[in-house]
DNA sequence: CAGCCACATTACCGATTGTTCATTCATCGT
DNA sequence: ACGATGAATGAACAATCGGTAATGTGGCTG
């Protein structure tokens, strides 16, 4: 999952980043509203988390500007305490979740996670899908109650497919989502993956769509 | 650190000991009073997770024995909710905090941390000595405000260490905190993970007492 | 001073993880 | 049916990490 934090505080900025990419985010930062609003605008990210007072642009501003071009991702606010009129000026211009400064880390990823769950259309911690389980508090995954012995990066990836279930995801969309921007697009690291998770999942519950790229589905649709 | 967890719930004690371990404690179990009591007499362990229900020895009793044997360790104790009898019971038998059932695993991780923490004498998340600062709840370890980069048994040692601050703490004392009970203990492992440790910090921040063991220094009381 | 003992240091081993590469296999359009 | 393209696979590689073993070093004791 890849995430873009937009906060001037450069102490602030600096621990987002540290917090999200210790819980295995990839995460790109910026310091005020115009680089916020421009990387927004041409990266794919799962979440942003935004602060409202930002130098150059306003972050609301910056959210109204995305919302316009018909960018959805989840939008996650740093508001002031007790800023009502910022939730409500927030909730207009299209963001989904609120954090009120100052605040604690974990209650930040705890709404980010929550954020992204909502954004694929889930309402718990855990997905589930058929024999597989996936938790993303712990997480854990598991296939037919057995518990799944996965590396990080492979379990971002089965996390990541799950997260967009009965959607065609492609290699560039996987590569995107799941590493920085200087990976080396043309190599065939998603493939090898997809191929352990399949092994150590012992049945194939990811399709390849020839062409396009990997599915789970979500029940036995099976075609 | 190693922890004992005593609960006859068999889904529970497995949940209590999969999230201690994924925390990086060492951890026994024992799923009855006897069992427990027996356990916490004999092992040294850095805290207590006790449930008060328990076959053939109810966990006041536990408690209260281990406290008359001068057992100090710290004990936090399993209670069902809203049994206030329970909460004076405990307090009169020596424990030291509770959480009532059920409750959220991470409740039981962060208050185990700060009677950790506690029974070190340190008030925050935060252990500080000289150049040196660990945080216990992210993980983290700085000297001079620059991160380390520890690997997960490096950290570990430093964290105990830091939490005897200006003790003398002996090999064995380490492995029996810091590992299992099946490893090899006339093994030199210690003395190159503090070698390794030095090594990282730059400065020789851990003290060697010949025939004795090893020591941090809180302060700059250069003997 | 000799020699031992405790600790330090260095190199190395084996397991795990992420990645690359070359080869094989499958699928599709013609 | 065939060839080209895309995907799967297995081997191999480097990096990291925990641990072992052999050797080096320095201080204390006889």
């Amino acid at each position: 999952m890849r995430i873009l934090v937009v906060e001037d505080d450069r102490d602030l900025n600096r621990q987002l980043v540290e917090a999200l990419t210790d819980a295995g985010y990839v995460v790109d930062k910026a310091s005020d509203g115009e680089e916020g609003h421009f990387l927004g605008d041409t990266e794919p990210y799962d979440a942003v988390i935004l602060d409202i007072g930002l130098p150059q642009m306003d972050g609301l501003t910056v959210l109204e500007k995305w919302r316009r071009d018909g960018r959805v991702m989840p939008v996650l606010l740093l508001t002031a305490r007790d800023r009502w009129s910022d939730k409500v000026a927030g909730i207009d211009a299209g963001a989904d979740d609120y954090v009120a400064k100052p605040f604690h880390i974990e209650e930040v990823l705890a709404r980010l996670r929550a954020l992204i769950r909502r954004a694929a259309g889930h309402a718990s911690s855990e997905i589930t899908c058929g024999p597989l389980r996936l938790d993303t508090k712990t997480s854990k995954a598991t296939v037919n109650g057995t518990a799944l012995k996965l590396t990080s990066h492979e379990f971002r990836l089965l996390s990541y497919l799950m997260h967009h279930m009965d959607e065609v995801v492609s290699r560039t969309e996987l590569v995107e989502h799941l590493y920085d921007q200087d990976f080396d697009r043309d190599s065939n690291t998603i493939e090898v993956f997809v191929g352990r998770l399949r092994k150590k999942m012992g049945m194939d519950l990811i399709e390849t769509i020839r062409g396009m790229g990997y599915r789970i589905k979500s029940q036995d649709n099976r075609s």
